[in-house]
DNA sequence: TAGATTGTTAATCGATTAACAATC
DNA sequence: TAGATTGTTAATCGATTAACAATC
C-alpha cells in the first residue's frame, strides 16, 4: 500500500530535501527510460551523488513508497515525487533579462526536461537584445508590460538574470503581481516577503569560494 | 592589532563560511568604490544577506579584524578576506564547453571582477561553436588538448559546462592534469579525489525544486 | 525460512543564533 | 565615563549518519 500525504494538508519538508528530491526525480525519468522497474535505495542513491541512508530520510518526509526486501518501483516512486512536488502539469515560468545568461538559459533545454515552459521573457531593452526572435522561440517584451503579462497568465515562478541594479525592482513587480518563487541569477541579495520562495545562484560567489581551496 | 591565521598553518574553515566570505568579499569591495572607510558588522550584514551575528562568527575563523565600539576598516578587512581566500593573485581559470551555457559565462564579467581569468576554453568539436572567436576573446581548442595545456599552463580551476554524458570524463582528464578546484554545470555527479572541491550548480534542480512552493 | 532491504529511531555532527563580557 | 560594537561562549536548532527492528 502506498501512502501519500494528503495534496491538502500542508506538509512542510526540509528545502534541502525538496531539492534532493528533484534529484531523485530525474535519475528515475533516466532509469524508466532505460525500463528498469526496480531500484534499491542503494543504487537510486549512488546515481544521485547522496547516502542509501539520506535517500530513505528523504523519501520518508513524503510517504512510504518501498517493498522491504526488493526496493522501490521505478514508476510508482517517480509519480509520488512528480505529484508531491507538483510537477505533473507543466509550469509556465517566465525570464526577465535577456543578456548573455537570459539567453543562453531560454536556449537551455534542462528546464523543459524538468517540466517546465517559459512562455515568455522581458527586458529593459527589448530592441537591444542581440538574438533573434525565432531562435530563441519566444516573444521578448518590455519589462514594463511584465507586471500585467504575469498577473494575467497566472504565472507563478520567474527567472531574474538582471543586473544587480535591477534585481530588486524586477523582484517587487514580479512578487506584486503574484510570482510565489523567483531563481534568481542577478547578483542582488531580494528582499522578498516570507511565503515567496528565492533560490539564489550567485555565480560570481561560486567561483569566488572556490578561490580558497587552490594551492 | 591585525591576526592573520598563517598562511603556512593548515587552516579549516566550514565551505558554507568560505562561500559567505566571498559575499562579503564583494560587498566590501562595492564600499571601497564608494569610499567608506568603516563599516559595522549589522551594515555589512545587511547588505550580504546575512545575521550580523553570522557575520562576526565567520570573520572568527578568520582572525581579529574589528574595533569595538566603531566597526570595521573596510580596507583592511577587504584586504584580510582577499588574503585569506587567495584572491590576490589574478587566478587562470579554463572553461570546458562552449555551448549555449559556456559561450554565455565566457562573456559573463562577473568572473573577472572577482579576481579570475579564463585563459582558454576547449570543445568537443570547436569548429562548431556559434560564437566568433574574437567575440569571446580567446582561443577555443579541441578538448583532446585539454590535458596538455592545463598541466603546460599549471591551471587549478575550471568550469565545466558540458552535456552530462561528458562531465565525469572531462573531469577526470582536469584532476589528473592538476586542476584542484571545479564548478560544475554539468548535471552529472562527479567522482574526484577527496583533495579536489567540486561546487555543483545544478540548473535543472535549483528550478525544479521551486515547483515545490508555487500555488 | 533465509536473505535483502526498507522505514524509523536514536546518536552524532555541524551550523545558526542568542547572549554577554570585553573593550574601543 | 557612557555608548557602541566586537569577539566568543553557550544554547539552540536542524541535518546527516548509524543502527536495527520490521517485513517483504
Amino acid at each position: 500500500m502506498v501512502k501519500l500525504s494528503s495534496a491538502l494538508e500542508k506538509i512542510d519538508i526540509p528545502r534541502k530535501t525538496v531539492y534532493r528530491l528533484s534529484l531523485y526525480q530525474r535519475c528515475l525519468q533516466k532509469l524508466l527510460d532505460q525500463n528498469v522497474e526496480t531500484v534499491s535505495s542503494e543504487d537510486l542513491a549512488k546515481s544521485a551523488g547522496v547516502k542509501p541512508t539520506q535517500l530513505r530520510k528523504d523519501l520518508g518526509h513524503v510517504g512510504q513508497f518501498g517493498t522491504r526486501g526488493l526496493g522501490y518501483s521505478v514508476a510508482t516512486l517517480s509519480e509520488a515525487i512528480s505529484g508531491v512536488m507538483g510537477l505533473t502539469v507543466l509550469q509556465p515560468v517566465v525570464m526577465v533579462g535577456v543578456g548573455n545568461l537570459g539567453s543562453a538559459l531560454l536556449r537551455y533545454s534542462g528546464f523543459r526536461k524538468e517540466g517546465f515552459e517559459i512562455i515568455a521573457a522581458f527586458d529593459a531593452d527589448p530592441s537591444q537584445v542581440k538574438v533573434a526572435p525565432d531562435q530563441l522561440g519566444l516573444p521578448v517584451y518590455d519589462v514594463r508590460e511584465m507586471g500585467r503579462y504575469v498577473a494575467d497568465h497566472g504565472v507563478r515562478m520567474a527567472i531574474i538574470a538582471v543586473p544587480e541594479s535591477a534585481g530588486q525592482a524586477v523582484a517587487d513587480v514580479l512578487v506584486a503581481s503574484g510570482v510565489q518563487a523567483i531563481l534568481n541569477f542577478s547578483p542582488a541579495v531580494l528582499n522578498v516577503p516570507d511565503e515567496v520562495i528565492v533560490n539564489h545562484v550567485d555565480l560570481a560567489a561560486e567561483l569566488g569560494s572556490l578561490s580558497f581551496f587552490v594551492s
